[in-house]
DNA sequence: GCATTCATTGCAAACGATTGCTATTTGCAG
DNA sequence: CTGCAAATAGCAATCGTTTGCAATGAATGC
């Protein structure tokens, strides 16, 4: 900057100025140096004028990881997330800081937007850590969540209705004559814990029993899928439909009962969750619950933009919705 | 850092010391401010650190989009790449600042490291922009971009061996007995152009001509491979094999395939490209060339420090592998 | 011709952290 | 008791921007 208060003759205030298009300086004046800036590739230090003006356009997103598994977040629902909030924040000209944090440990979490690296902190999915959430959030960390919201949380969240979701997944099996329904999914996890509600209701309303033997905590984890499956045939428990949390899961249950010679869905029908792009192309094409992934996104950025702003915005439920393709309904032509 | 200055009634100097764990300060001292620290929840401003230490511990990672279509990039591999980066650049103790920049505005990429935002710039495919790229790199952005080996560029890239991978690909079909092996993918594009190289060679070794009829420029876009299948079928064209650039590029046409009552691989068979998660759980599942991401990943972070420290890094080209799944041998068992 | 206003511009003090240099204190030897 | 070195801690400048206030000069009104 001071280069080119020199080379224009002018102080460093007016280039300010003039790179600030403050009315207060001189349009010509201002010409001259918005081209010297240019011819020099010159731009404001962003840190610097941040650290000036007491403010910052960044905003945390945090995809947490299982130290324990040390696996990957592969699964393209949150990834896709990822690319829904960099769109919504680009739009309202924020940067986006991309952080992996040990699920354990989410307390770091508080520290981006503590050492003013953000303004506030995205985080995708709230897993098992609802208590360390919490307390984020007690101590005044700008913060929104994306998962299910629970009774007593001191923090926003966004999501779906993930009751109707499962109700609508559940109500849609039975509706084409299933009534031995598996259902898949990590039911300790907040989100999935609501799927599953809506599982129950819906086979409630239809006064068909939840059988233990059909309801298997399944993890998110590659293969895991596969040995739900595998245990439901070895020990020879009869079902015919299976709802999976995530289309994730419901193709790897495909594959798995393809490989034990089991048709899809004439033998056993299948609904997913999530709706990801792959859903409509694999075979067969998956049955699911569509999640309106960049309306979420959108919300999660004026949330915490609220949020930051001092305002207290409400949690937000958003609707689902279920795509029927194929991997639900039986078909004659196929088998 | 002045208020816990005041309670440990130090001056600011010696908090800054003592939260460096400099040796000056007495181990004393030290404890009490970090206690301070601690229970007040503060930590350090990293901009007005940065701004004083003249570093900067975060690297831009650009996902590029075309401003035309307006469409996302979609497809898992982009969005798993971005994982891994995230995991090296974490290792490594670096933020990562996600940027979705217009295509045809890659210029503003140097912007990230002009303006001090981050130390330098990882570009996630080439995509048509070769000149572009090489005008930043002139300018002395430090970049690094995942694609093909260009002669004449002034960038560092990683990348796979493209041309090795088409023609694993390719021989593999061969070895098959495939002989009118048709080519699905934007050749336009770098990597693409080498991974059609390969075709052509692994083509030419057997003697077995390239017709133009089996070569199609096959965007990826959603419909894009959906449309060259209509394409093939509509025109009568005779193929008996695949080779498509991208998993999701097969994975969609294998579903147009079906949808017009033809079987893979029986009738058709298929090969990707990427070997993306969902690869393996698909029906077929998909025979493909499977990319390093992670390698990948690292050795562009590797690349970036080194440019950034004024070094030349050389450009590196990582191996494939073929991974033969079901989409491309024929099965007497299925049909 | 003088006072007043207006349009530009510059000076210098912040923003929050770091660090070379300069005190101050303490311990120890002579 | 004095002198000197080692151990601690503070002063103040600095990083690159921004901006309140003061200063300058030109233009206007009387």
């Amino acid at each position: 900057m001071e280069d080119i208060a020199q080379l224009a003759g002018v102080s460093t205030a007016t280039v300010s100025r003039a790179l600030n298009r403050s009315s207060l300086v001189n349009p010509e004046t201002r010409e001259r140096i918005e081209n010297l800036a240019r011819s020099l590739k010159y731009s404001v230090n962003v840190g610097a004028s941040n650290l000036r003006l007491q403010r910052n356009r960044t905003v945390a997103v945090v995809l947490p990881f299982d130290s324990i598994t040390r696996q990957h977040v592969s699964d393209p629902f949150f990834v896709s997330m990822l690319g829904s909030l960099a769109d919504a924040l680009t739009a309202r000209g924020y940067d986006m800081l991309l952080s992996r944090i040990d699920a354990e440990r989410l307390d770091l979490a508080g520290d981006l937007a503590a050492s003013g690296r953000a303004i506030g902190v995205i985080l995708i999915g709230q897993w098992h850590h609802h208590d360390q959430i919490n307390e984020l959030a007690a101590r005044h960390s700008p913060i929104v969540v994306w998962g299910a919201h629970l009774p007593q949380q001191l923090y926003c969240t966004v999501g779906c209705d993930n009751i109707a979701g499962g109700m609508l997944a559940t109500e849609h099996l039975i509706a084409n004559g299933h009534r031995r329904i598996a259902f898949f999914g990590d039911v300790e996890l907040p989100e999935v814990g609501h799927r599953f509600e809506g599982y129950e209701r819906a086979l409630a309303n239809h006064n068909i029993a939840a059988l233990a033997d059909l309801i298997h905590h399944t993890p998110f984890v590659e293969g895991g899928a596969q040995r739900t499956v595998t245990k439901l045939l070895d020990k020879k428990t009869r079902f015919d439909a299976i709802f999976a949390t995530s289309d994730m899961l419901a193709m790897e249950a495909i594959s798995a009962l393809r490989d034990r010679g089991l048709h899809v869905p004439n033998d056993v029908a299948v609904v997913g969750y999530d709706d990801i792009v792959l859903a409509r192309f694999c075979h067969p094409a998956l049955t699911t619950i569509r999640q309106p992934l960049s309306d979420g996104a959108e919300a999660m950025v004026d949330a915490l933009l609220k949020i930051v702003d001092g305002q207290r915005p409400k949690a937000q439920i958003l609707p689902t919705e279920l795509i029927v393709r194929e991997s639900s309904v039986r078909s004659a032509a196929a088998q």
